[in-house]
DNA sequence: CCAATTGCTATCACAATGTGATAAATGGAG
DNA sequence: CTCCATTTATCACATTGTGATAGCAATTGG
């Protein structure tokens, strides 16, 4: 499966670790952290700059070349997850015969991206409408992600507003069930958010293990049975793996 | 001096065509645009998903990975290109005795991204302050190399206050002194912004040919002869040239 | 529904480029 | 001036990239 990896993957790995370390380069360390040796590490110095992704800043500061930045502008991340995402989300609405939601963290609250609507199955949610996350499928999923710092943080960032009977405000217990999400690998939302909605959710990785967002599957009507849960985690997870795919190696 | 080009480079190219296609491939289109056989195209595509630049959306669809986007969040083209042309402005305006700015078009007004302060020759320009661009050097520069339909639209955009007596109101007069300075290759204000401002500027180019911004002298007193206007020329493009070669050549 | 078109992958012999050890030059800081 | 880290240069060798061709896959149009 390891595809032999062209010269380019190198010189990329570079250009990230550059931009990371805001433009810093010392080649010894370089040279360690990314496994490579200086010679090879200012060919690809000098790969990046004649091929227009860097600039020299000062002696050992190099910084992301302007001209290619401008390039870029116009393009958000939001944007394009959005666009990447819709024909998976709209492929697995009509398997699991749901609605299905793309969403991600963003200042504690979870945005969704994109929603494939299944006929029958409307939700309330908006595409980049937001959504309290201790609550919701995809907030969970995310939140338990977050570093212990950030999960703490947030935690401690209440009040947490009971939306339903069934809402968990307690800090103590939004914590433990957070926990809980972490280890099973999935969020759900047992009518926390709204009576009649119920939501799982998984996330959706890029290749070196990020979290880049979740997906999630909502109906009005409960899950009949467990094992029902089981099979749509089955197909959200395989879907959530296209996903990382289509986000590609190098990310 | 055509340094062997690195596969890099090529790919980058096909990269630079993408995004600035909204992401449509078209081979044949493509292959005769960059002036590269298909099949090459496409290992070019795949080395480019694979180092995490693209990802593949629709089948002739290639957007920017979002991945990537993300980790250049926090870099701005206005931040980098300041900070890369501020040693060259230094060394300018302790070569000229003179404040030196750099600066670019935006909305129509000329914002200045970098200032390099000559002592004595204090000026009232702030660094990220805007002034209008049909009376300033920078800003005749900048308006002469745009497209005729630009320039059109800018000149039909008036009214232009007059700012001092000397300043060009006149849309047909602006008009000439803008086919003037694209003829001489830089801009005069010869105190049409302040009483006691003189300036001259040229046009930075990125590798292609691109106006990047432009480059500026600026003193208090007038130059005294046409001899010393032109020792500023030649020193305000050797700079001008310096800062091209830094952003590199794949720009 | 079947052609026709276009997107995309696979393969191969050959040419070109990337590789990394070494050495030496450059530039900045104390 | 001297030291230290950055940066360039060189070289024999191994690895990749190249581009023509063929073929598969998927979408479009009739």
């Amino acid at each position: 499966m390891t595809r032999s990896m062209s010269s380019f993957d190198k010189a990329m790995a570079l250009f990230g670790a550059l931009v990371a370390q805001d433009g810093v380069f010392e080649s010894d360390a370089m040279s360690v952290q990314l496994g490579v040796p200086e010679s090879t590490l200012y060919r690809h110095l000098n790969a990046l700059h004649s091929a227009g992704l860097i600039c020299r800043s000062r002696r050992g500061r190099y910084l992301p070349n302007p001209v290619f930045l401008k390039k870029l502008e116009g393009y958000t991340p939001h944007a394009v997850l959005s666009e990447l995402v819709r024909p998976f989300l709209d492929q697995l609405s009509v398997a699991l015969e749901t609605t299905t939601h793309f969403g991600l963290l963003e200042n504690d609250m979870v945005t969704y991206l994109a929603k494939s609507v299944f006929e029958g199955e409307e939700v309330f949610t908006r595409e980049n409408g937001q959504l309290e996350a201790y609550c919701s499928a995809i907030g969970k999923v995310l939140l338990s992600h977050m570093t212990v710092d950030e999960q703490r943080a947030y935690i401690s960032s209440g009040p947490f507003p009971k939306l339903t009977d069934k809402t968990i405000t307690d800090p103590a217990a939004i914590e433990r069930e957070l926990h809980r999400t972490r280890n099973k690998g999935f969020g759900v939302d047992d009518g926390e958010v709204h009576n009649a909605l119920y939501c799982i959710a998984v996330p959706v990785f890029s290749s070196r293990g990020i979290v880049v967002g979740a997906i999630s599957s909502s109906s009005s009507q409960r899950w009949a049975s467990p094992k029902e849960q089981r099979d749509r985690l089955i197909q959200l997870n395989g879907v959530a793996q296209s996903i990382s795919s289509t986000l590609g190696a190098g990310a």
